[in-house]
RNA sequence: GGGUGCUUAGCUCAGUGGUAGAGCGCCUCGUUUACACCGAGGAUGUCGGGGGUUCGAAACCCUCAGCGCCCACCA
């Protein structure tokens, strides 16, 4: 083992350049997979090591890859798993866009044809990770994925669908779903996205006369698929025409007017228009009602079989065009545009999303879900942090049925077969349809399988060993805007096949990612940052330690290009600070020397680095990922580089420092362990060329070692410190360069003459040439050390003087403060005595304080 | 409408009962044998308003105001 030169100038894309790349070429590292959502949602690349769990939000990934590297160097077993995001709309989009720009769509080529290309996209993708996973011998699986998507289908899929199906809990029914007419699929309520759109709000008159009513919408088209009126039982103005029928405009329809609770009397006139095939509400008015669907809009979102020359419109021209055809019969009552209201999205690609009839299958979540909720009702599962646990019981407590089926393509398919007699047939693993018997064409909704990850990944159904060993995983870590879509499914099905033994024990939950000034980004409003090219300016070490450093539990984080570039100037100052600990000849060779033979700096440096590993692992290990870097961060720079280093410069220059090389490279040695796993690039970088070793990756997590505890010492440097920096301020106050070299003495108590060559050094002061005729021209006090300086011409009293009259007030003050305290009776009698202690203790203090300046003050000559 | 969170230095955020913190930004100085992606020094907050509990509140309770997020079938 030995050390390898670093070159003088830090360049992340040098370092990261060609793993990285590894990781790009791989397609783990996307700005975007799905082209609908904002750019934030990336994969930084593990490097070196080992795989992914899944790939979710560069968060996602960066904050489990930081957990899993530390286990990893704690000794825990690792299985890397391929990811879930197998049966997803965001895939299929992936490989249309491709299509697309070769002028064709998905029809064009066919089912078979389509999957066939989206298995050559995914498997382009897998050869350079599973290189690198490997690299350290870790447990890989990769043919997992082919175990869970094979054919379109699956064991895992295929069993927990029939238990589901004979347990009653999933059903088949005409429903109105969500439809999107772009992806020409059906979504569950959690993929339609709420926006406040301007629309309109229009005042139809229906019928005429004494026989009229008059209702509003803001679809208008839907009014050619009406076939009621409701209006509320109790309301009096329209008591006479409830039975009555009334003339559909346009249509020519007689429709009857219906009394129904769902009205609300108070809204605009009271009276609604009823559309079952195209409006929820509407759909349950019209079984109460046992009234007649008419389904007037096709998959295309177009008006299709209504009878009127409306037909072959699309949905929005079709809109205006009957608003026009209403206005010229003088049926507009009233029309409000804009009319602000909420109007859903699909999630995917932001079309409007149309309410829908349609056959579909379901998941009947009640009973599910009330397992789900007890879970952590039961503390089987914790959820971090605690105060997100109220929305994972609001949601799971109010959970719809759920829509499974999709008409797509890629995914598992339903499996159902329809007999020719119209029988329905639902099979399990190692069951074959019979003769004549057609499948479903339908696939299952991405979240059906994802939410079978945790165990089907392990071999589920079988009992394999990796499931035995594996489920429950310890923790889940994800942001808490995929607690719905995904972790709350894999807790209903993880309980439901796994006998009520949930999926994880702990799920941590972290926030979004914002701009810089906490505001949501979107491509709207422009201030979505591309992070693939923050990542070629600053390194990907530097976005991952950017994003770390900014997860506190449950909480939102801004990000912004300055957060970033401070990332990275932290990383160059590793990449310095250790440079220049072994040019001084920092190593790992040896034994460390017995702690009680060490030098004072050594001592504190060791017993920091032994606070700073305790805390780094404590806060890690309970998700505060922010306070750990803190740690981190104000070890390395302050403790190490800004004292540490400069005062041990001394010594390296002048040769006395065998023991503090050992010690220099033992902390270095630790603190890039402890780093690793936040900045994994250039950790391996910086270890590997310190201690010779194989890599970082595969080094012990450092332990905190009892014996390198020096409280005393400490307590010592605090003092050390507040010289040198009462010095540099006066030095700072007195114009004098750092460069320049004044002649001084330290008049000291004995301990302080081990830190004597230290701090002349640090502080740029000459023993004087002949100590019996030194006068200084300037003395500083600071606690018990006087600093006697000779500056060699006039000091400069007036801005000695402001110093220290600022210094007199900020002294005066804390006495006054802790004397008001301690003449307190009450305080004296109830404050407990630790508290009271240490007050006295600043009183006292401050008093000395405050006699020290005044002298001083009293010594300045008048100006 | 239901749920939930936030309001602390110019900006973004930590801080859960004992003298207000960090990063960035700002001001002054600086080519000192790692680093200007740097070093040294400095300035900056009646902790949203009002009440209460307490010897003591940024923190606990009540209340008001503003902002945000999630969920929800108001035409």
């Amino acid at each position: 083992m030995s050390q390898r030169e670093l070159p003088s100038v830090f360049i992340p894309s040098e370092i990261e350049g060609p793993l990285y790349q590894k990781w790009v070429d791989a397609g783990y590292f996307t700005a975007d997979v799905s082209s609908t959502k904002p750019a934030y949602t990336i994969v930084i690349p593990p490097p070196n090591v080992t795989g992914v769990l899944h790939i979710g939000t560069a968060l996602d990934h960066t904050l489990q890859d930081i957990l899993i590297r530390m286990k990893r160097m704690k000794g825990f077993t690792t299985l890397w798993l391929p990811g879930t995001d197998h049966a997803g709309i965001a895939t299929q989009n992936v490989v249309e866009k491709q299509l697309a720009s070769e002028g064709l769509s998905r029809h064009d080529l066919g089912r078979e044809e389509f999957i066939k290309r989206v298995w050559d996209w995914k498997a382009e993708s897998s050869g350079a990770i599973l290189e690198q996973m490997r690299r350290f011998g870790d447990s890989v699986d990769w043919s997992r994925e082919r175990f869970t998507m094979d054919e379109g289908m699956s064991r895992a899929v295929l069993t927990i669908f029939k238990r589901l199906y004979d347990a009653g809990l999933i059903y088949r029914a005409e429903r109105i779903i969500n439809w999107c007419p772009r992806c020409m699929t059906a979504l569950s309520d959690i993929e339609v996205e709420h926006n406040d759109d301007a629309g309109e709000l229009v005042s139809i008159r229906y019928g005429d006369g004494e026989n009229s009513i008059v209702v509003a919408t803001t679809r208008a088209e839907t009014m050619l698929g009406d076939t009621a009126i409701a209006v509320h039982p109790d309301d009096e103005r329209y008591a006479h025409l409830i039975g009555q029928t009334i003339l559909l405009p346009l249509v020519g329809r007689e429709i009857p007017v219906v009394a129904d609770e769902h009205v609300d009397p108070e809204f605009g006139t009271g009276a609604v228009k009823v559309t079952p095939a195209h409006d929820p509400n509407d759909f349950e008015i019209g079984l109460r009602h046992k009234l007649e669907s008419i389904v007037i809009l096709n998959a295309e979102g177009e008006v299709a079989d209504s009878g009127t020359r409306f037909d072959g419109l699309d949905r929005f021209e079709a809109r205006k065009a009957i608003v026009e055809a209403l206005k010229a019969e003088g049926r507009i009552v009233a029309e409000k545009r804009p009319y602000i209201h909420a109007v859903g999205h699909c999630q995917r690609c932001d079309t409007v999303v149309e309410p829908r009839l349609s056959k579909q299958w379901f998941v009947k979540v009640a009973p599910l879900a009330k397992t789900a909720g007890d879970a952590v009702r039961k503390g089987q599962v914790k959820i971090e942090p605690e105060s997100l646990a109220p929305r994972y019981f609001e949601w799971v407590d109010n959970m719809h049925d759920w829509c499974i089926s999709r008409q797509l393509w890629w995914g598992h398919r339903i499996p159902v077969w329809y007999g020719p007699e119209g029988d329905v047939l639902v099979l399990g693993p190692d069951e074959n349809a019979p003769e004549g018997y057609v499948q479903d064409p339908d696939v299952l909704d991405t979240w059906f399988s994802s939410a079978l990850w945790p165990f089907s990944t392990l071999g589920w159904p079988d009992t394999t060993e990796d499931l035995k060993k594996f489920y429950p995983t310890s923790v889940l870590i994800t942001g808490y805007d995929i607690l719905f879509f995904w972790v709350v499914r894999m807790m209903l099905f993880g309980l439901f096949a796994m006998d009520g033994v949930p999926p994880f024990r702990v799920i941590a939950l972290h926030g979004l990612v914002r701009d810089k000034f906490g505001k949501k980004m979107s491509r709207s409003k422009g201030n979505a940052i591309d992070p693939l090219e923050l990542m070629d300016t600053y390194g990907a070490d530097a976005i991952r330690f950017t994003l770390a450093r900014g997860a506190n539990p449950g909480a939102d984080q801004a990000l912004a290009e300055e957060w970033i570039a401070g990332s990275r100037n932290f990383g160059t100052k590793l990449w310095n600070a250790t440079r220049f600990a072994m040019m001084n000849g920092a190593t790992v060779e040896g034994d460390l020397p017995a702690f009680d033979s060490l030098n004072v700096f050594d001592r504190w440096i060791l017993s920091r680095l032994n606070e700073t590993i305790t805390e780094v692992d404590e806060l890690l290990e309970t998700y505060e990922f922010a306070r750990a870097c803190d740690q981190i961060y104000h070890f390395a720079w302050d403790d190490l580089c800004d004292w540490y280093l400069e005062l041990s410069k001394e010594s390296f220059a002048t040769g006395t420092a065998h023991d503090s090389k050992r010690v220099l490279g033992y902390v270095l040695d630790q603190l890039l362990r402890l780093m690793h796993p936040i900045m994994p690039f250039l950790t391996e970088e910086l270890w590997t060329a310190l201690t010779g070793g194989e890599s970082v990756v595969i080094a012990e997590w450092p332990r905190p070692i009892d014996d390198h505890v020096d409280l005393v010492g400490e307590k010592l440097i605090i003092q050390v410190q507040e010289i040198i920096t009462e010095v540099r301020r006066f030095r700072n106050d007195q114009a004098i360069k750092t460069s320049q070299r004044i002649p001084g003495r330290f008049i000291a108590p004995q301990e302080f003459a081990r830190y004597d060559a230290a701090m002349r050094f640090v502080l740029r002061i000459d023993h004087p040439e002949e100590d019996v005729l030194f006068v200084p021209s300037a003395t500083l006090e600071i606690g018990a050390v006087k600093v006697e300086l000779d500056l060699s011409g006039a000091v400069d009293v007036g801005a000695e003087r402001s110093r220290l009259t600022r210094d007199l007030a900020t002294a005066q003050k804390d006495r006054e403060t802790a004397d008001i305290k301690l003449s307190n009776e009450n305080f004296m009698a109830k404050a407990p005595v630790n508290v009271v202690t240490e007050i006295r203790e600043r009183l006292a203090k401050t008093d000395a304080e405050i006699v020290r300046i005044n002298a001083q003050l009293a010594k300045l000559p008048s100006s």
